[in-house]
DNA sequence: TCTGGGGTCCTAGGACCC
DNA sequence: TCTGGGGTCCTAGGACCC
């Protein structure tokens, strides 16, 4: 698995403070990939350009999998990334389906991030397809057509670059600019751009808080900015009630960090095709996952301190447990043994849809850069709720 | 419409200690 | 025997993102 990094210094990017003249020079530049997977997939196959192509699971629509990447024209039928692979193959029957090659994206994705730190720019790579950019500049627009112009002549590929005076606001920017193009989101068209949009247009909003918030009479960006931050923070917790509200705001006072990321933890799940009914069967593939996590973990000679089991039961309820080990290693032997631990603890006889085996690494690694050997551009999932 | 696989972070509740 | 309040740590679950 890789893990993004590269060797400029971190560097905490100067406050785009508006000067007398309303001018700013501190910005921040996201990017992202337009249709990265799909357009992956037609690099290498030209003759598919215009189709409709649905990247997911094995390319199998027969087979339980969701769409991983839509292409545009896909999209055009109503085909969305998380569909599932059934649904996607009814929408748009003559699509071409193509199994997920991680190998593929995650080269392009180092050419991709390599070009980008050509720019000479503090980068701080979100996953695959994306990164922020730090620039120190009066004139981002440029600076971002000089980067859509480097990424294209690397790779070939097209990207849409969002550009804000902070990161909140560059990423989402970007949605505004697809594709290939470019969109400006500061504090002064904050309000005209997203006041009126549905709390769940902002980043780390989803669907059930968004609910949530409704409930509370919050629809709109505009209602959740002015809400009270300590009426949320007994709704919704300490953090997350003053966080929504920030964030309803466009405030964001985040730097974007180009420090190598270290990974909190490791793992690998699988959805088997058909339920497991027979426990010995789970205790079997349970084990071929532990191994490989356990081999995975030892390869990063980064010690695990605790080893969680996930089991969805059929039709989709998922339960963890997991076990501590005694002292952190990279044993795999202990790492499977606290594995098998933690498997014994829930319910045999159910049906098993899902196996997963994940190992945590103690917090106070967070230290611990990976070996340079190990690293490379791209990968690795650095996502979740950002900048609490 | 039956819902992947890789992650991150936050919350609530219980255990435990003083 | 019954009882307080606070702090910290651990665990499971939930929500979100790419």
């Amino acid at each position: 698995m890789s893990v993004s990094t590269h060797y400029l210094p971190v560097r905490r990017i100067r406050r785009p403070v508006p000067g007398h003249d309303g001018t700013v020079s501190g910005w921040v530049l996201h990017v992202d990939l337009d249709q990265f997977v799909a357009a992956v997939e037609l690099l290498r196959r030209p003759e598919l350009r215009g189709r409709p192509v649905i990247v997911g699971g094995d390319g199998d629509p027969t087979q339980r999998g969701v769409v991983s990447t839509a292409s545009y024209a896909a999209r055009a039928y109503g085909v969305h990334s998380g569909q599932p692979l059934r649904v996607a193959a009814r929408k748009c029957p003559d699509a071409v389906f193509l199994p997920v090659d991680r190998e593929a994206y995650e080269q392009a994705s180092a050419l991709v991030m390599a070009a980008l730190r050509d720019t000479g720019h503090p980068v701080e790579v979100l996953g695959w397809d994306e990164a922020f950019l730090a620039a120190d500049t009066d004139d981002p627009e440029t600076a971002a057509r000089d980067i859509q112009r480097r990424v294209h002549d690397a790779t070939g590929l097209a990207c849409t670059v969002g550009i804000g005076d902070n990161r909140l606001r560059a990423k989402l920017a970007t949605e505004r600019g697809k594709p290939a193009g470019l969109f400006v989101l500061t504090a002064a068209n904050w309000y005209a751009v997203m006041g009126g949009l549905p709390t769940s247009a902002l980043w780390g909003v989803g669907a059930k808080t968004a609910r949530r918030l409704a409930g509370l009479g919050l629809d709109t960006v505009s209602e959740l900015a002015a809400a009270d931050p300590q009426a949320l923070a007994a709704q919704l917790g300490p953090a997350t009630g003053p966080w929504l509200v920030r964030l309803a705001r466009g405030e964001d006072d985040t730097p974007v960090s180009a420090a190598p990321h270290v990974a909190r933890s490791l793992g690998r799940e699988v959805t088997f095709q058909t339920d497991l009914d027979d426990w010995a069967d789970v205790r079997r593939e349970l084990l071929a996952l532990a191994a490989q996590v356990a081999d995975e973990v030892a390869g990063q000679e980064r010690p695990a301190a605790r080893v969680v089991v996930k089991v969805r039961y059929a039709p989709f309820t998922t339960r963890t447990h997991g076990q501590t080990l005694p002292t952190a290693t990279t044993d795999p032997a202990a790492v499977e043994r606290a594995a098998l631990a933690a498997l014994d603890r829930f319910s045999p006889g159910r049906p098993v849809r899902l196996l997963g085996v994940r190992a945590e690494f103690p917090p106070s690694d967070v230290t611990h850069s990976p070996p340079a050997c190990l690293v490379e551009s791209g990968g690795s999932g650095v996502t979740g709720r950002r900048s609490r």
